[in-house]
DNA sequence: GTACAATACATGCATGTGCAAGCAATGCAT
DNA sequence: ATGCATTGCTTGCACATGCATGTATTGTAC
């Protein structure tokens, strides 16, 4: 591990870091209440259905690349793949070659619910995020 | 509101705004892990305690100032300082001009902490921040 | 002064999240 | 083939957060 001996005070660093944390704390905030006010959507179920949606394969997306798409947790994404079955927005289906293996993608209702959040999703970014975006 | 008629595609505010996203959930993820395991602080604690280390006013800082500065609601807030006090970090004092405000202040013990758990706060930002942060 | 709106903070409640543990399937060594 | 570690996902649990609401104080209109 990288064990910094003498970490010099850095007051750009940390300046930077707070402009990226508020940049990223307003356009969350307004982009979960939009969403969810328009769309019945959180921000992570509206990102997870634009990865399945943008994905180039066919049979959706293993769980862990899910994970690591949204920046979730197992554990949440698993409940969050629950909640987006239970709305009937994703299908799961198990992986013929790796059976622990479990393929998410959407249904037609998920891709028309994505494609009816984007133009929401767009226009927040645009409203909230800073020309010059979170850093020097 | 503005609201805009036309949102065109726009893949570098969407790059720009995950760029953003994963180095938020990457810091993140990282200072909270750090913090808890070297200091046994949250990284809302530890920010809460910069604020009021550095604020100027001798007589700390209200509530809801605390609330915007760290991007917590207020009844976040609330119950942060309310765990930051029973640890003895914090101390809350009525204000005399408005009997509705309160104020709070750091105890030395609450400075101490901070002051220990700084050099990690600044060695994690550095070892986690990209170089170009989160914009293009 | 009385009534009513606004402000500042606290609290009940529902929910999303991460960690640790559990379970099933696979890979590997012997 | 057998045993054991590893991988992929799910679940029990604790907890921090936001929203809506409650309570107290202040400000304002009359």
């Amino acid at each position: 591990m990288p064990l910094v001996s003498v970490v010099r005070e850095d007051p750009e660093l940390v300046a930077t870091w707070r402009d990226v944390s508020q940049c990223h704390a307003r356009v969350c905030s307004a982009m979960e209440k939009a969403l969810q006010k328009e769309h019945s959507l959180g921000l992570s179920e509206f990102e997870v259905l634009e990865h399945l949606a943008t994905t180039q394969a066919p049979d959706g997306a293993r769980m862990q690349e899910l994970a690591d798409a949204v920046c979730l947790s197992q554990s949440a994404l698993s409940r969050l793949i629950g909640r987006l079955e239970t709305d009937g927005l994703v299908h799961r289906a198990m992986c013929v070659n790796d059976r622990r293996g479990i393929y998410a993608h959407l249904t037609d209702e998920g891709r028309a619910r994505w494609e009816a959040a984007r133009p929401t999703h767009r226009a927040v970014l645009a409203e909230t995020m800073p020309p010059r975006p979170a850093a020097a």
